[in-house]
DNA sequence: GCATGTGAATGGATTCACAGCT
DNA sequence: AGCTGTGAATCCATTCACATGC
């Protein structure tokens, strides 16, 4: 066989892993059919031997004095991130974030949708998104998993309520989770949590402004 | 002087940054008035050595065969992050998401407020979010900024029309950015960009199931 | 005695630079 | 000639381990 996943699965990391999403985004908004590695590098401000070396994990897609086939390239990455197949999410939470990220475009395209929504406020129940997702009491959590194929679990709940929503989830038997609540999870092997965290985003942001402050202070 | 920013400002790492806002976190969730590295580790998942190389680039914060005092340390980390007075953010795309973000508690709080929404349908712009927050045209944006001091821009358009709100934000003399738009951004220097990417973060979930299946496959 | 602060050691990730192929 | 794939070199981050101070 020619493409062999060469090098031990859990050898990629994280930071190689966010990549190939990021090769394969770029590759999309190509029109021609073959592109270097160098090129890909300029036009997206990327580095040339970083991709190279990132997408040689996975065998040899390129062809040297050439560079790489578009298509034969987002085919490859689209099989190597698992998306080559619709992925179902649930989202737990329906407040102003989960009922945004229900009907997010992001997420309900490129292999991914938004299959239930769950809440615990009886007020909201029965009541769907805009995008037609019905809400749902926690109750029904472990049945939809399993009827519905879940394999994604959105916690879109308060920090008091996440590592109890994130046990359950488990609990049903999801193993990867995206986590928009800020708090420190709790991790579980076999369990793959991605925190979206906006405080640390924005404190990161502050930081910055007030060094470049200070900064300006001391020169100044 | 007894806290000195003894390191270089530009120093301070990213990674370092975003773990000072975890330890100001974890902080406001304790009781005692003192805690060592350790047990800070511990409860909240960390690691000791860590936590004590973080803080002691900005100053010596604990005390030697005691730990650190609570309130001082996050007092001090306060001061650090920058956030010890109000900042003020403007979201750009007043869709589902943005619409959605200008009422997100974690935004209007602990320093930070959404003080405007600019979008460019004229069927939206006079309209305003559950927290009444109005929704402006685009050409005020830059009055906006000047007249609420907004020093932070949120992103919240799609990948369309990103790279030309972040040209003009910065135009208006922004400097530091939240993206929620799934591109890869042009960066300038003297402007942060802080890339919150939905789609990057589901293929990697996506990914950590497709080698868990694959590996289930080749044991089995 | 106990926990900080910190050099030294380790471990990863990025970048360089070139051999090898088209 | 040009570009890939990759060992070697470099850079950065984490962890160890202990001297220092309470």
């Amino acid at each position: 066989m020619s493409t062999v996943q060469r090098s031990d699965r859990e050898s990629i990391s994280e930071m190689t892993t966010e990549r190939l999403s990021v090769y394969l985004r770029c590759l999309e908004s190509l029109d021609e059919t073959t592109i270097s590695s160098r090129e890909l590098a300029d036009r997206f401000h990327l580095n040339a031997a970083q991709i190279r070396k990132d997408l040689a994990h996975f065998g040899e897609f390129g062809i040297r004095g050439v560079g790489y086939n578009v298509g034969r390239l987002k085919e490859h990455l689209i099989r190597t991130l698992g998306i080559d197949r619709s992925r179902h999410a649930l989202i737990v939470g329906a407040g102003n974030l989960g009922m945004a990220l229900a009907d997010y475009k992001g997420f309900n395209s490129e292999g991914f949708r938004v299959v239930a929504l769950i809440d615990t406020d009886p007020k909201k129940i029965g009541q769907a998104s805009k995008g037609d997702i019905t809400i749902e009491a926690p109750a029904q959590l472990g049945e939809i998993v399993r009827r519905l194929h879940v394999e994604i679990g959105i916690i879109a709940v308060g920090p008091a309520e996440a590592q109890a929503v994130c046990d359950t989830l488990v609990e049903a038997g999801i193993c990867a989770i995206l986590n928009f609540a800020p708090v420190q999870m709790r991790l579980r092997d076999g369990v793959k949590i991605k925190s979206v965290d906006l405080r640390i985003n924005l404190e990161s942001l502050s930081f910055f402004l007030k060094n470049a402050e200070d900064a300006l202070c001391d020169t100044g």
